[in-house]
DNA sequence: ATTAATAATGATAATTATTATCAATATCGA
DNA sequence: TCGATATTGATAATAATTATCATTATTAAT
């Protein structure tokens, strides 16, 4: 899985004219090593401690190319922004269940729910290029409190 | 319809101690008669024509009870923040078909996701408060261009 | 109607997240 | 090794939103 992404991002830095470095690599790799689910900031507190002089832009710029390269999504769960996670890829499409209370984010896949959003965008005559679900609400711990 | 919006609006106001006002009301009446869709900017742009004294401070302050109150609902289109819709209150819930070419947002509703999504929950133990589901693609206009 | 308490307002400062600029440095193919 | 050019960090710029504060408007009680 992990080198399926690397061949990708190589392949993505040859077809772009674009040179890799140390940092860039670092982040790469360090994004395939944390959960799913992060925003830059995350990346950048991470990685001050093993590279003390790299600078948030440079997250910036390598995320952003990252999500040029198809290897990230950018996610907006509910009202806060710049969230990302890695892409699929050839995987299955998967969606979120969101707890409001503690955050917490489940990843399901639903072949009925491919099935229905199908039928609605013919009845449209909407060409899909992607989609996503969100259902928020209280994950059973805290249903709990 | 509108006046169960206004009782509502009403009802918000008096149960917490706060007082209309000129401008609030303004804004609040001009919500009702646009598009479903608008950012706080598109409201400020077209009442500064009718009251060109009012802040956008008081624009986003009123769209701030507003969502508060449970009238409006803030959407997040893509990437796209900042965005908000007059909520469906007692009507049925509805989503989103959204042109990434000339950015026309389709609504609609489906039983079928309604009760797919329910079951995606009980499965996960996961009391829903609420969801959306947005689709991103062509429209047919953009389809034939 | 007057008044007194307090909420609303506009201007603007502050904040936050992100992107752009730029001179110095690193990369990489020839 | 060298030279063209991409990358980098620091920082300025931008954009969207929120906080501050003195002034004004609203409201309920008189």
């Amino acid at each position: 899985m992990t080198s399926k992404l690397k061949v990708r991002y190589d392949k993505y830095i040859q077809e772009n004219q674009l040179k890799t470095s140390k940092r860039r690599d670092l982040i790469f790799e360090h994004i395939l090593q944390i959960p799913r689910h992060f925003t830059v900031d995350d990346i950048y507190q991470e990685l001050i401690k093993i590279d003390p002089d790299i600078g948030i832009a440079t997250i910036y710029r390598t995320v952003r190319l990252l999500v040029a390269s198809g290897l990230l999504i950018e996610q907006t769960f509910g009202e806060k922004k710049g969230w990302f996670e890695i892409s699929d890829l050839e995987l299955e499409h998967h969606d979120h269940l969101i707890c409001t209370s503690c955050g917490k984010i489940i990843e399901f896949q639903s072949k009925a729910i491919e099935d229905n959003k199908q039928q609605i965008a013919s009845a449209h005559r909407f060409r899909i290029f992607s989609y996503k679900l969100e259902i928020y609400g209280l994950c059973s711990k805290c249903q709990k409190q």
